[in-house]
RNA sequence: GGUCGCGUAGCUCAGCUGGAUAGAGCAUCUGCCUUCUAAGCAGACGGUCAGAGGUUCGAAUCCUCUCGCGAUCACCA
């Protein structure tokens, strides 16, 4: 149980007995440095409810609470502020307690747990995924390890968008010109082997446009009838069709393109535990928008598009349905949802990280599936978060502004080992052991770069300025872990109990604060979904820990028992670090 | 124009449901490598929390308005 716990408990029967007053919301807070004392009692909220100054309620419970709790030794009062000094015996009893449990902070789910389903990542097939998509990425990543850590059943999946005219663009441009190569032939990842084919199809397109423009054609007529885009559309016709040639060279191209999406995510550590696909989930999105035309829920206009009415909850209404019969976005996105409600009965929760320009579709969304009548509406979110804009303004694919991520991971890495390098701390490594950990070092920093600002905020991504590696980043905190596991490497580490009356000097009781807080750490961070939270507060702890110490000399200690509890602790700050660094994807390399 | 989000040190960002003197890193300047790994440590400098009102014992935090930036309101996804 958490001290904060055990004191409010202690105070509100305080309040009871004394002042017969029922009050459960009692702020408490960490005692700020330069005061003195551990834990401070907010007691202005009680002087409106009690009519007593705040000198005299403090000192009452201040007496009270160190007559009464086994840990407070202690208080003073500052105007409004009970600052209560908590004794040695408290920590020590809670590091003897978290001593043993391996998972310390960790809660590990039953089957019975709650189930989430978290979406992320979701791309197009046309082209490689890129900065942005590793933003959605590594949240969606992060979330769901936060959330398994808080005794919550995970399953990570995605949306793939794999139909449509882009991709028919991408097949267009291949059959033209790609003379049935693969992406074998090209020795080139397979998603980038099909981006290639659909920037050529825009080249092309962009000067077909032009010379029927030059002919005297109007701009929208010859957006609209050039060669090129026609023989898209003609494809795009055959798809749906169900031409067999044309799902064949779809099926080809797709495969592809998931060849080397499986090598990015694998490079960047995340997997996932399922797969939708827009072409399954699009005509039963069809489906739900017939029904809810049966029941009025949605309406036809003259020329055939189906429509909602949100207009009475303050949004417009929406299209679902073209008059040409065929789907929109939220057509499938129905589609899908109630595709992984029917999978997943028994779910207690969707979080879908999508950026918030799409912040408007998913209020809409769903709304239209609780207007539907299905009950599970109530438990979608919508993860959204900030665009990663470069200098030059948003990316844009078609004007080759993005920036790869296959490209900036590589880039990472060369950073960390010219980094290593010049330090010339691996020489004696082998080259695979070299590559290891500069894989781990470069995607720390680029992992905990993004991470470590707050989701919705959006992120200002220069290519040309190098993530930093010192500081409040990832091989900053990897670097402390390391430490702490070459201390513990050489000295006999035991788990021997400590002995209550062992003295713990200031420093320690720094730390030991610090680990008697981080369950909560990483309890608020899950509820507020904000990676930011647990990424500062790893970075916060190696601090405390670093200045540490620093300032003490552990190879001196001779009293075995001081020894022994401070091995303990450098262990758990270690381990304290690591579940940190884990929920968030972050490897730590034991030496580096 | 309507709606939503953001605005904190020169730069990049923390600041939990309102609490004491607003915190880190980078950059700049001072000291530290015979102690465990200097990818580091100790310290200095740096603020009208965009602005103006309001709510109250108390506001960076909540409310209103103004300004600036961004997104969105499409038979694109």
């Amino acid at each position: 149980m958490n001290l904060y716990n055990i004191l409010k408990d202690q105070i509100s029967k305080f309040l009871l007995s004394k002042f017969d007053l029922d009050f459960n919301d009692i702020e408490i807070q960490t005692t700020k440095k330069d005061f003195n004392g551990d834990i401070t009692v907010v007691i202005f909220p009680l002087l409106k409810l009690l009519r007593k100054s705040p000198i005299e309620i403090g000192n009452e419970m201040g007496l009270f609470l160190v007559k009464k709790s086994k840990y407070v030794d202690n208080y003073n009062l500052i105007q409004g502020f009970l600052n209560l000094s908590i004794n040695n015996k408290f920590y020590i009893e809670f590091l003897n307690g978290i001593i043993e449990d391996k998972n310390y902070g960790i809660l590990r789910p039953n089957t019975d747990d709650p189930l989430f389903l978290i979406e992320y990542s979701s791309p197009n097939t046309n082209k490689p995924l890129h900065l942005g998509h590793i933003r959605n990425i590594l949240l969606g990543y992060s979330i769901s390890e936060i959330l398994k850590a808080n005794g919550k059943n995970v399953h990570k999946t995605q949306i793939i968008n794999d139909r449509g005219i882009h991709i028919c663009k991408s097949i267009v441009a291949w059959l033209k010109f790609g003379e049935n190569s693969s992406p074998k032939d090209t020795s080139e990842k397979g998603d980038v082997f099909v981006g290639k084919y659909y920037v050529l199809f825009d080249e092309i397109y962009k000067k077909e446009i032009s010379k029927l423009i030059n002919e005297g054609n109007e701009k929208d007529y010859a957006e609209k009838n050039a060669p090129i885009f026609l023989e898209a559309q003609d494809l795009l016709i055959r798809w749906e069709k169900g031409d067999k040639e044309v799902i064949d060279f779809w099926k080809k191209m797709n495969s592809w393109v998931y060849q080397g999406f499986d090598k990015t995510y694998n490079d960047l550590g995340v997997d996932f535990d399922s797969y939708y696909y827009e072409s399954d989930t699009y005509l039963l999105g069809k489906e739900i928008i017939s029904k809810g035309l049966k029941n009025n829920i949605f309406y036809k206009k003259k020329d055939g598009s189906v429509w909602i009415d949100l207009s009475d909850e303050g949004l417009d209404e929406k299209i679902l349905l073209r008059s040409d019969g065929t789907s929109v976005y939220m057509t499938q996105d129905l589609g899908t949802a109630y595709l992984r409600h029917k999978d997943h009965p028994n779910m207690n929760g969707v979080i879908y990280t999508v950026g918030n320009e799409q912040d408007y579709h998913f209020k809409v969304l769903f709304k239209i599936l609780n207007r539907l009548g299905y009950t599970w509406s109530k438990n979608l979110h919508h993860l959204s978060y900030g665009m990663v804009d470069l200098p030059s303004g948003k990316m844009k694919s078609r004007e080759g502004t993005v920036v790869d991520a296959d490209e900036i991971v590589s880039e990472m890495k060369l950073s960390a080992s010219n980094l290593s390098e010049d330090l010339g701390k691996i020489e004696n490594y082998s080259k695979s052991e070299k590559d290891k950990l500069n894989s781990i070092i470069g995607l720390g920093a680029l992992k905990y770069f993004i991470l470590k600002v707050d989701p919705k905020k959006r992120i200002l991504f220069d290519p040309n300025e190098s993530i930093d590696f010192n500081g409040n980043t990832g091989p900053f905190i990897q670097y402390a872990y390391a430490r702490i596991q070459s201390l513990i490497g050489k000295e006999k580490f035991s788990n021997t109990k400590i002995n209550l009356d062992t003295n713990i000097n200031e420093k320690e009781k720094d730390i030991l604060k610090q680990l008697t807080q981080f369950p909560i750490a990483v309890k608020s961070a899950a509820d507020n979904y904000s990676p930011a939270l647990i990424a500062n507060y790893a970075f916060e702890l190696v601090k405390t820990f670093n200045s540490y110490y620093q300032s003490t000399t552990i190879l001196k200690i001779n009293d075995l028992e001081i020894k022994n509890f401070r091995l303990t602790l450098s262990n758990k700050v270690g381990e304290v670090i690591k579940s940190s660094m884990k929920l968030l994807g972050v490897e730590v390399p034991e030496k580096m």
